[in-house]
DNA sequence: TACAATGATTTACGAATGAAACGATTCATA
DNA sequence: TATGAATCGTTTCATTCGTAAATCATTGTA
């Protein structure tokens, strides 16, 4: 008694046992949940990661904050009009240079930040119910080497700055 | 000395490290490397996934290969259709039933399938380079065990059927 | 002053995907 | 065997999404 349909005439094919593929579809299924729970904060992934950003280093530029995980300029643009929009990021110019502008959160940018942080706890939660706390530290140390000896910026993700993470395997 | 620009002054956030994010973080960067790999055999990962399929079991209809994978049928169709055109698939007709398209590979079909197979198993290799044998086993195990438990179904991948995956943590 | 570089923004464009409508065919049943 | 429901594949359409390139303002430099 597990899954749903059981009515498979369908064989497993190889690929779908690597490594590879286990990553890509246990992540994108991850992002995929999360990007649900996330929306009753009544954002979506790339708002909660910017403000999670600005407010690990408030004041810096879009430029800078784009830099530091990778977002290209123009799509700063639009992901801090939608977070200025919801009143949850100010833009203020800076004394010395009038091109930049100082990000900052507003004091409803916290308390959803806050309550964001509340469901990704939750989705934690939810993602190694299956878990031992033991395998849970396994995982998360056998992840980060991996992601080290990969080269994968630590706080960078690749579904912000790159293509679009297409599938398979 | 590790990453490639570490003048950063942006410290990391909290969120960066969860569970959550690195394995939506390590997942798309795989399929991301997996999908720039896959392109030196001319296909992409969703024909690469279905080339799979078909291969075991050969004869089933578009309907049921769809099925199986969890892609909507309008979808199939244009998959089917690109993988005619590059003459890896044959779509014949079923003598009992006028309606249902089997599929079947060409021998080219299987040739790619194959080039493809030596192409993710070099991206395995990639990919754990930096694990023991026995890490990689136990992170296999791990992500086996979650993807259970969370009732990912084997072999569906969710950049396949879903929305798409977006971000962050 | 002229020219290059930088930060932010705007515009135009293309790629991807799914929901829904559609035609053809088959199945169930009266 | 006639009729309506279900199935398979296809087409159409609207939407979402993100980048690349052009643009504007400002600053730094020669």
């Amino acid at each position: 008694m597990n899954a749903a349909n059981d009515d498979r005439k369908i064989p497993g094919d190889k690929a779908s046992s690597h490594l590879g593929f286990l990553l890509s579809q246990v992540g994108i299924f991850a992002s995929q949940r999360f990007s649900e729970a996330i929306g009753e904060a009544g954002i979506h992934p790339p708002l909660f990661r910017v403000l999670n950003v600005v407010d690990a280093a408030e004041g810096e530029s879009q430029h800078a904050i784009g830099e530091a995980i990778q977002v290209p300029a123009s799509r700063m643009v639009a992901i801090i009009d939608e977070l200025e929009e919801r009143g949850l990021i100010e833009r203020r110019p800076q004394p010395g240079d009038r091109r930049v502008r100082a990000l900052f959160l507003t004091a409803k940018g916290r308390e959803v930040l806050e309550q964001g942080r509340k469901i990704a706890a939750a989705h934690e939660q939810k993602l190694i119910e299956g878990l031992s706390k033991k395998e849970h530290q396994e995982l998360i140390a056998l992840l980060r080497k991996l992601a080290e000896s990969q080269g994968i910026p630590s706080g960078v993700h690749p579904g912000l700055s790159d293509p679009i993470a297409h599938t398979s395997e």
